[in-house]
RNA sequence: GCCCACGUAGCUCAGUAGGUAGAGCACAUCAUUGGUAAUGAUGUGGUCACCGGUUCAAUUCCGGUCGUGGGCUCCA
């Protein structure tokens, strides 16, 4: 039964791919018809729709777009069929000649397949295209085109850029409508937009340059509630915490081979003829302290854990509020070990990230394996025990995961794991990689049972990934209400009348006693406007005090979102907060 | 870095077909002491991102720089 269900949604996922593949056929037809001298990229399906890359002198403006939509409505209307056609190779490669389009030649060149098929639809629109496709243009019931974005050839940086026109598109106009809607969400819960709103933090570019946070006092504090967590939690499992320094001398990089390697994405500095390297990673540090005395079987695995903030120069294009900067904070932890001890300490690292990230309120992850890449360090055999050890752990932990061949790092193989956040949306978060190179630069070795010098295999794996974009993810996760225990300002006391600030200061002082973030709003405004303001604010708790409670010895509460919840007794109140 | 769009008060945004700018919110002062999402009045605040060019005159036109946004690429 659930395998026929799993097979009804990949048939489903079929069809809307090739639905969306018919409609950005569509799209390519309408922007030749319009402008029959733009050249053709290709068009395919992807995630959340579809695009297709076009070469133009002329930028297509919005007003394009729109024009672009009523001609795709038009060929829509008419109905026409997807025709197939095969061709060889030679044929193929003359019609497109014919057709001037170059970036289709490129193309058939590196199909290896003797027969080509193109779809044809309309009086003249052809495009290679291996299909399938909808019968006709007239399946296609909702679209809608989204944005324009340059886009490289073949996604090389020395190619042509073109003009990438993407669009989405649905079976009914109401999934249409609910993915707009999400869109339009997603936009309100930016974690920029609320950053500054809530006056988390912000950027200030001119003066500090760009790609770097300043927390403002409220996101400092949510910064350091996720701090003391990530370390009582990583005390409580073993680890052991270090600090290393932000600066180090290249000599050390050089050994670690970042110097060589990582270069372009490193800050040096000169002093005195000596050369200095802004930590882009935490991991020869870490490998300083290990190597700071002999080791021994009996002490391993030793785990080092590290809030280590790091700077890596980042292309000024790829920089995007809080999920990509030139400075962040990893919640980086380096594990040393024996290999017959990878198994469990990877079996721990999944457990710890689950339970994290539940803490957090997430419910739903994704996880990744990604295997050995054409260029890698090691022997062949270390990397298969490697990969079988990371594919054991998750099967035992009976996680489903994909496999990313050929993506793992040079230096070992690695688990990503995303989580999906209310929107649905995947974050990277935590990563789990195994490394047998640098224990190798390092001669990193301990002593076993038998008095033998052995090398130790290390892990390196974050869990967070970087606090700063695990803050955003939340921000967006939580459209901005965090839960009670990571909400900078937790209550709000609003006295009614200056004579009520008296006992709504004492009320403060007991919720402060309990470790309570607390704050009380005695400007000269409404109360209306004072709530307001709290509820824009995103307050969990907001007490409002006046004659009755005052006489009652009580508070009122009103809880963010849900309102008035009535007149309740202080200590009973406390209780239900503090128990959480 | 590359393509496109954008850059006006702390924030959100109007505006000037070239004659040095305006609203709401925020902030300040005064009045108001209010019972669950905006009390009223007055006021402060801008070398219109920066540099250069064209012009009698540039926030407005042109060029460059920096920055932001959507992508490409990359990634925690």
């Amino acid at each position: 039964m659930a395998e026929k269900i799993i097979e009804f949604v990949a048939e489903k996922i079929m069809d809307l791919s090739t639905l969306r593949h018919s409609c950005s056929h569509i799209l390519a037809q309408a922007v030749k018809e319009i402008w029959p001298e733009t050249k053709l990229g290709i068009g395919p399906s992807i995630e959340e729709g579809f695009y297709y890359d076009f070469d133009r002198p002329e930028p297509f403006t919005d007003q394009d777009l729109v024009r672009i939509e009523e001609r795709m409505q038009q060929i829509i209307d008419q109905n026409e069929p997807f025709i197939r056609e095969e061709f060889t190779k030679e044929e193929a490669m003359k019609l497109f000649k014919r057709l001037k389009e170059g970036y289709k030649l490129e193309l058939i060149d590196e199909i290896e397949d003797e027969r080509i098929t193109v779809y044809k639809t309309g009086e003249n629109f052809i495009d290679l295209c291996k299909g399938p496709h909808v019968e006709s243009t007239g399946k296609i019931k909702a679209f809608k085109l989204l944005t324009v974005a340059g886009a490289y050839w073949h996604g090389i940086e020395t190619n042509p850029m073109l003009q990438r026109i993407y669009g989405t598109c649905f079976e009914a106009k109401r999934e249409l409508d609910d993915y707009l809607k999400n869109l339009e969400e997603a936009k309100k819960r930016d974690h920029r937009k609320l950053g500054l709103s809530l006056d988390l933090f912000n950027f200030y570019y001119g003066e500090a340059g760009t790609g770097l946070v300043f927390y403002h006092p409220k996101g400092a504090i949510l910064r350091t509630i996720i701090e003391d967590y990530l370390k009582r939690e990583h005390l409580r499992r073993g680890y052991q915490l270090v600090i290393t320094p932000h600066i180090m001398q290249a000599s050390l990089w050089k050994t670690s081979g970042h110097y060589d390697y990582y270069r372009e994405n490193m800050y040096t500095l000169k002093i005195e003829a000596q050369e200095f390297v802004l930590k882009p990673m935490n991991c020869p540090g870490h490998i300083l302290i290990y190597k700071s005395k002999i080791r021994s079987w009996k002490s391993l695995p030793l785990r080092y854990f590290e809030l280590g903030t790091v700077y890596r120069y980042e292309k000024s294009g790829v920089l995007h509020g809080l999920l990509r900067l030139r400075g962040f904070t990893q919640d980086d932890s380096h594990i040393f070990c024996l290999e017959e001890q990878l198994k469990d300490e990877i079996k721990g690292i999944l457990d710890f990230v689950l339970e994290v990230m539940s803490d957090f309120g997430f419910g739903e992850l994704v996880f990744e394996l990604s295997t050995r890449p054409k260029k890698f360090l090691g022997s062949l055999e270390i990397w298969e025990r490697a990969e079988d050890i990371l594919t054991e752990s998750l099967k035992e932990k009976e996680f489903s995961f994909k496999i990313n061949p050929g993506e793992g790092a040079f230096y070992g193989p690695k688990i990503d794991i995303k989580l999906k956040d209310a929107l649905k949306r995947l974050w990277q978060c935590a990563t789990i990689q195994c490394d047998f190179a640098l224990p190798e630069k390092f001669d990193l070795g301990f002593i076993d049972s038998k008095g033998e010098r052995k090398r130790p295999v290390m892990l390196h794996r974050v869990i967070l990934g970087s606090l700063e974009r695990f803050i955003g993810c939340l921000i967006e996760h939580y459209g901005g209400n965090l839960p009670l225990w990571l909400a900078p300002l937790q209550i709000v006391i609003i006295p009614i009348k200056t004579e009520h600030a008296r006992y709504a200061s004492e009320i403060k002082e007991r919720f402060t006693a309990e470790g309570l973030r607390v704050d009380l709003d005695c400007r000269n405004e409404t109360l209306e406007k004072r709530i307001r303001d709290s509820e824009l604010e995103k307050i969990p708790y907001l007490l409002v005090i006046g004659e009755k409670e005052m006489g009652e010895k009580k508070i009122s509460v009103r809880k963010r979102k849900e309102g008035n919840l009535g007149s309740m007794d202080i200590e009973e109140f406390i209780k239900r907060l503090t128990k959480i």
